[in-house]
RNA sequence: GUGGCCAUAGUUUAACGGUAGAACAGCGGGUUGUGGUCCCGCUGGCGAGGGUUCAACUCCCUCUGGUCACCCCA
């Protein structure tokens, strides 16, 4: 006796039985799946990423996700939001602190100590692609779990490095057909940016009263911070701040003039922002970001990527040091725009179906389809479903050009049909020249359109 | 971490203080050999927990989640 709901005899219990079938998984908070439909999109970005990579020689690396909690707190810095509040950190059954990656610089530069890249020709250029992890709030264009690629070009100082970085990822986002502007700064060297620091608080002290709840606790905690503040108040006041600029020494002026120059020159557009400055702490001299042209939205999340300069790194992690630039784009974001540049993307099409019918077909249709594939035939099936209409169906869905039919009557003549899907007409041709006879077809068809 | 808005089938949604309709998708049919239209059937739902009430999907609270913004960043 089958245990269907209909035929069982239960109405004693008004309550049902508590056959509750068990509760579907969610997602943990701030992740998303990338669905097939998507894929097109992120596979045109890798690609693209891919092509450009190889056309500037750089190399393709791929870290591990976890690493030592050790490495993001000292590369990233300590003070940090990413480090103080943002890291996916745990201690695993073996005691060893690790934490998934926020970023992947860290990561880089680990391996090009490890491995000692250095015996290499300088510049070492990396590329990667790659999941990245930040325990921050979701919202608009920010996951939990996101997708950068990035450019780290390691063990040479020359400025043409640093305008070279800019360069690709700009490039990048042009030929995906998203206009950026490169904002640009320079934050000189640590002992340039602890001066300034110093003549920021200088400023703003006497301001404080003016300041907002939360620019007072920038003022405290991070001053350089007080710069991208939101704050219309501030505007006034920023206008009259410290620049910089004006605390680089003569070497960094140069280099980062140097840097805007070789832009100039390869046409890069970009903005001088005097108030750029990055959240990491082992930035040095170059800091850049990338802005989508076409967002209007000041507020939104049109920040698509950024980089910069980061010569004392690889001292901190233990290495010699190592002058260094990277860049890393947020792929979710970028992916949005392409999404919304083209909501349709040409998928690729299947040109032939086979359907079968009966035991005898199934069989023969396994064959031929392994006969097409190899004649690098964009072939689909269903062989699981036994009806030839819901086969049809099926093929039309899938956009196939022509259908081939294998039934049992096709067997014994050692025949099959050739349906073409568009006229709706179909001939019977010889089983043994399938594959000859769709090609002729395929041929003819295409002639007219070449 | 803070705040606004939101939460009904896979998706988009309707209604009502008295135990939920629809559309699309999925699956199956419309004489077990043929698709794109049409017709029919089936599957499938009130995020979780409290409270108010004779009675809650509907009102209130909490949580969870989503979304948007702040913070920060990609």
């Amino acid at each position: 006796m089958p245990l269907t709901k209909k035929t069982a005899p239960a109405p004693k219990k008004p309550e049902g039985p508590s056959k509750k079938s068990p509760q579907p998984f969610g997602l943990v908070r701030g992740v998303r799946d990338i669905l097939p439909a998507d894929q097109p999109y992120w596979r045109q970005a890798f690609e693209m990423a891919q092509s450009l990579c190889d056309a500037y020689s750089v190399d393709r690396i791929e870290t591990p996700v976890l690493e030592e909690t050790g490495l993001f707190v000292r590369s990233v810095g300590k003070q940090t939001d990413i480090v103080e509040k943002e890291m996916f950190s745990f201690e695993t059954t073996g005691n060893e602190h690790v934490t998934l990656r926020p970023e992947n610089t860290a990561s880089i530069c680990r391996a090009y100590i490890h491995h000692g890249m250095l015996n290499l020709p300088q510049p070492v250029k990396l590329w990667y692609w790659g999941p990245q992890f930040r325990h921050e709030r979701p919202q608009s264009g920010r996951y939990r779990q996101f997708w950068q690629y990035g450019v780290e070009m390691i063990g040479e100082s020359d400025a043409v490095i640093d305008a070279q970085l800019a360069l690709i990822a700009w490039r990048f986002l042009k030929d995906l057909g998203i206009d950026t502007v490169v904002r640009i700064n320079s934050i000189g060297t640590p002992e340039s940016r602890v001066n300034y620091r110093n003549a920021l608080v200088a400023y703003f002290r006497p301001k404080r009263n003016r300041l907002s709840e939360e620019d007072k606790k920038r003022l405290l905690k991070n001053p350089l911070r007080l710069l991208d503040s939101k704050d219309p108040a501030m505007a006034e006041l920023k206008a009259e701040a410290p620049q910089i600029v004006d605390w680089l020494d003569e070497p960094s002026k140069n280099h980062f003039m140097r840097v805007l120059e070789y832009l100039d020159e390869v046409g890069v557009p970009y903005q001088l922002d005097p108030f750029l400055v990055r959240g990491l702490d082992y930035y040095t001299q170059t800091v850049f970001e990338l802005y989508d042209t076409s967002e209007t939205d000041e507020t939104a999340q049109s920040a698509l990527g950024g980089g910069g300069r980061y010569d004392g790194l690889m001292e901190i992690l233990g290495g010699r040091p190592t002058p260094a630039a990277g860049f890393a784009l947020g792929i979710d974001r970028i992916v949005s725009k392409l999404k919304a540049l083209k909501p349709t993307l040409p998928e690729k099409k299947v040109e032939v179906f086979v359907a079968q019918l009966g035991e005898a077909g199934r069989k023969r249709a396994l064959a031929l389809f392994e006969e097409l594939r190899l004649a690098n035939i964009k072939t689909a099936e269903a062989f699981a479903k036994g009806s030839i209409k819901t086969q049809m169906d099926i093929a039309n869905r899938l956009g196939a050009r022509w259908a081939i039919i294998v039934g049992q009557k096709e067997v014994l003549d050692g025949t099959a049909i050739i349906r073409d899907m568009d006229a709706g007409t179909q001939e019977i041709v010889d089983g043994r020249k399938v594959v000859h006879e769709l090609q002729k077809k395929m041929a003819l068809t295409q002639q007219p359109t070449v």
